[in-house]
DNA sequence: AATTATTTGTGCGTATGTATC
DNA sequence: AGATACATACGCACAAATAAT
């Protein structure tokens, strides 16, 4: 029953056992390969193979005439890490970037960076990509989260495969894994308290339907507004994907938009460039914002400090968020049990877009 | 005198050859041990490490009990590209990224990215870091690319190991090399003579002083005033570098900055970001944009689109400049002799922010 | 389903070459 | 110059995996 190992291996392994206990000190000699044989009673042949094995792992340097030397690298070895971003037009993405690179360039490792546009496909491709280019490690940002998704299998294989993977920004709730999110729901109630403080009664959303972030928020504005025995009125809720957010600005849904939004005081929007294409669209569906519409909305990015008027928005923890991943990530490569799940709390930024009615 | 080369490294090189070659077709088993020795003659131990090299090469598979066969992606195999940029906050950034990202990994290659975070220490370690992860190319963004680098050494190693290397955005002058860029130059000819045009004669500037693309920015600026016959008057000329950007702006330097604006009636900006910054500051400065100062800038970004009053501001050619960075670059891979020198021309987005004089 | 031939993998022994200290 | 350590090379035997019969 018991598989036979061959002896060369056994040997790589003991090697390799001592070299990463220290036994062997990083940048001294290695036991000669005559000594080697002389100790396990082996061929010098069969000592050369275990010592090749160790070669190509990059734990040893063999110099003719001189001796074979352990790396000097050993644990310390720089780490290749897959950073999948869905896109690069959101204004978290530098963030994450730069919060992610800032912890793993300081130690030395690397980053391969891919992006899945928000595609279930590319996404796809670009998983099976990294699993070929060898990463430690996967920060993600998952496409499309509140959707059944076909590749939870790729995730698995990481999984099994011992490559420990951390989502940002969204994740798989399907999926058991390691996360580190905003929270929505609490985000959402903030805004939306923040709204009824303000006397709005009448409150409609625009939310993301793909994006599980879209039912998160969703989930904090209802509950919210039950919370302060406000009732949800579905027809000032619209929903939209990727694919459809300029549609739903477009002529042809301007009736829509303009029906479900004539009916309230005030709106919140799933995030800041929604809030921003609302403030466009506002002179054209005959409201002044904030005068005869309110609007709060999510990330307090530079487009709701820019914007005419300025946008009260949910903040976003920003680099920060890139950073705990990292973080986290390097400490699940060390040791494969650790776990994390995290969500920031949020706070609001007051700005312009919300008129107070009380 | 002739160093006489192992036989096995010489099979290893025959083998190469004919697998190059596509005497053994891609896909295919390879000639067997057995016949190899029987060809040549030599014993079944040479022929296994002449076989051994190639598969460390990746060029062949090794099968037991079948047979070793010619590796698939001969030619086609997975680049690595390095892809080292400044400023993650600078709004070229996602631009580049999604411009490079797209044409890579159409073609299944994949990108290792750094930032220099626009200092010459971090980028030094950044490009030896990217060295040590054997990448096949590098598109790279120059650090403080108007003064002289001490990192020129690592890009001649590049150079030198036949890794080619491509500069988007800047570049170091002194440095013989591959570079996309903007018509620096002619982008601050057509913003100072929209300026000129618009009657305006006493027109100060606000320039980068440590990249190249301050200094052909200034140039063209000057070039273009003494070209209309104007004078240019040192005082009204301001200079800053990342590290001071936000000292130029403070209380401290207040009077310097408001000495120079008070004689101009219009200011060449050398970013949006600049740009913002003095409209930001104008209500301090008790100057109303562009009542009393015009602005003009580069980059069109998102920021000119949404500052109050929005920004004139010279066209950048934002993703296509990656894309065409990663396609050069390709092609270098493929065709060493390949070079590379492209400026983009730019063009003038007319906004709010330049009151006509005239 | 079992057998067989083929092919690569593991292992031993020996000898000589070559680089380094 | 000599000792030492790794590199190359030959020959043999058997194990393990695979494909075809």
């Amino acid at each position: 029953m018991t598989k036979t190992v061959p002896k060369y291996i056994e040997i790589a392994d003991w090697l390799r056992q001592n070299i990463q206990d220290g036994t062997f000190k990083t940048g001294e000699r290695l036991i000669t390969e005559h000594s080697l044989c002389e100790k396990f009673n082996i061929s010098r042949h069969t000592a050369r193979s275990a010592i090749a094995v160790l070669e190509k792992e990059d734990l040893v340097v063999r110099r003719q005439g001189d001796g074979t030397y352990i790396n000097l690298d050993v644990g310390a070895k720089q780490k290749n890490i897959g950073l999948l971003l869905t896109d690069s037009s959101c204004y978290t993405f530098p963030n994450t970037i730069s919060g992610v690179e800032e912890v793993l360039s300081a130690k030395g490792h690397r980053i391969t960076l891919a992006l899945s546009q928000n595609k279930v496909e590319i996404e796809r491709n670009q998983l099976l990509s990294l699993q070929a280019a060898n990463i430690d490690g996967l920060i993600v940002e998952a496409v499309k989260s509140a959707l059944a998704s076909p590749n939870l299998d790729i995730y698995k294989d990481f999984a099994a495969q011992n490559i420990p993977v951390v989502f940002v920004n969204t994740y798989y709730p399907r999926l058991d894994c390691n996360y580190i999110i905003n929270d929505d729901v609490e985000a959402s109630r903030i805004a939306t308290g923040h709204l009824i403080n303000q006397g709005h009664q009448k409150i409609g959303g625009i939310f993301k339907l793909d994006s599980i972030q879209g039912a998160l928020r969703y989930e904090g504005f209802v509950n919210k507004l039950y919370g302060q025995n406000l009732k949800l009125d579905e027809h000032r809720v619209l929903w939209y994907s990727d694919e459809t957010l300029d549609y739903l600005f477009s002529n042809e849904q301007f009736p829509l938009l303009s029906e479900a939004l004539s009916d309230c005081t005030a709106v919140l929007c799933y995030s800041d460039r929604v809030a921003l294409k609302l403030i466009e669209a506002s002179p054209k569906l005959g409201l002044r914002i904030p005068h005869d519409l309110s609007i709060a909305s999510f990330d307090d990015s530079i487009l709701s400090r820019l914007a005419t008027p300025s946008i009260t928005s949910v903040t976003h923890p920003g680099p920060e968020m890139g950073n705990l991943a990292a973080t986290s990530l390097l400490k699940m490569i060390e040791i494969p049990s650790h776990k994390m799940q995290h969500a920031y709390t949020p706070t609001l930024t007051i700005r312009d877009s919300v008129r107070d009615l009380s």
